[in-house]
DNA sequence: GGTTGATCATGG
DNA sequence: CCATGATCAACC
């Protein structure tokens, strides 16, 4: 087996690409694809998330749109132990620290990324080397009303928080499914928001993430 | 043991 | 610096 050289054409397709590789290690797609796999992820964190887009066809690099932009699928691959347990929360988008006038959960980067998602379970158990990490069968995702309310409404808490001026008020307690948390290279980085007067204020880039509770109902 | 806050690599 | 891909690890 290779890696496709051409995005799939229809999700059916997309689908089948990753039942294909359903069942096979991280040490068997990086050999078929002349790829060394790291000894562990301390310095290579997304690289489970970039071997799967090229064995899936998605487009390389990194792009602000949707891993498959034709067919309007967003790519996630979830790290599980052995029993289907989700260990970790899955990152959504970047959490912009000033709100333009007219955002609205319906226009939301959020929204639009968790439209439609493709998440495929991989085995991330620490103690499992890397190359025997087995991947698990695609869950092709999309809110039911209940989750859209849910995610909307933390949205909004959240966004109104960032529009009062009280963006340092937010900690990752909050929200039930969706939350806010630190996304920088270090705890250097500073951006611009606007503080409680209204004035300018550097803070801590963020990023929104989905709590485990809310994916593990998904992938169940 | 689970969660929060911090961090790593890469490309534009 | 921002945004993509996430996991690490200190702390409660």
């Amino acid at each position: 087996m290779r890696p496709p050289h051409s995005p799939p054409q229809h999700a059916t397709d997309l689908i089948q690409r990753a039942e294909a590789i359903a069942g096979l290690t991280l040490g068997d797609l990086g050999a078929m694809a002349n790829i060394v796999v790291p000894e562990n992820f301390k310095r290579h964190k997304g690289f489970t998330g970039q071997l799967l887009e090229l064995w899936l066809g998605a487009s390389a690099g990194s792009k602000p749109q949707q891993d498959f932009p034709e067919l309007g699928i967003e790519l996630k691959t979830i790290p599980i132990d052995s029993s289907g347990k989700v260990l970790e929360t899955t990152y959504v988008c970047f959490a912009h620290t000033q709100i333009k006038l007219g955002t609205t959960w319906e226009n939301s980067s959020v929204r639009n990324k968790l439209s439609q998602v493709l998440f495929i379970p991989v085995l991330g158990d620490r103690a499992i080397p890397p190359v025997d990490r087995m991947i698990g069968m695609p869950v092709l995702w999309q809110p039911n009303e209940q989750e859209n309310a849910v995610l909307k409404q933390d949205w909004e808490e959240l966004t109104e928080r960032i529009s009062l001026g009280q963006i340092d008020t937010i900690t990752a307690t909050m929200g039930q499914a969706l939350h806010i948390r630190p996304k920088a290279a270090d705890g250097s980085a500073l951006t611009d928001a606007i503080g409680s007067e209204g004035e300018t204020i550097q803070t801590r880039p963020r990023g929104f993430y989905l709590r485990k509770t809310f994916t593990q109902n998904i992938i169940r």
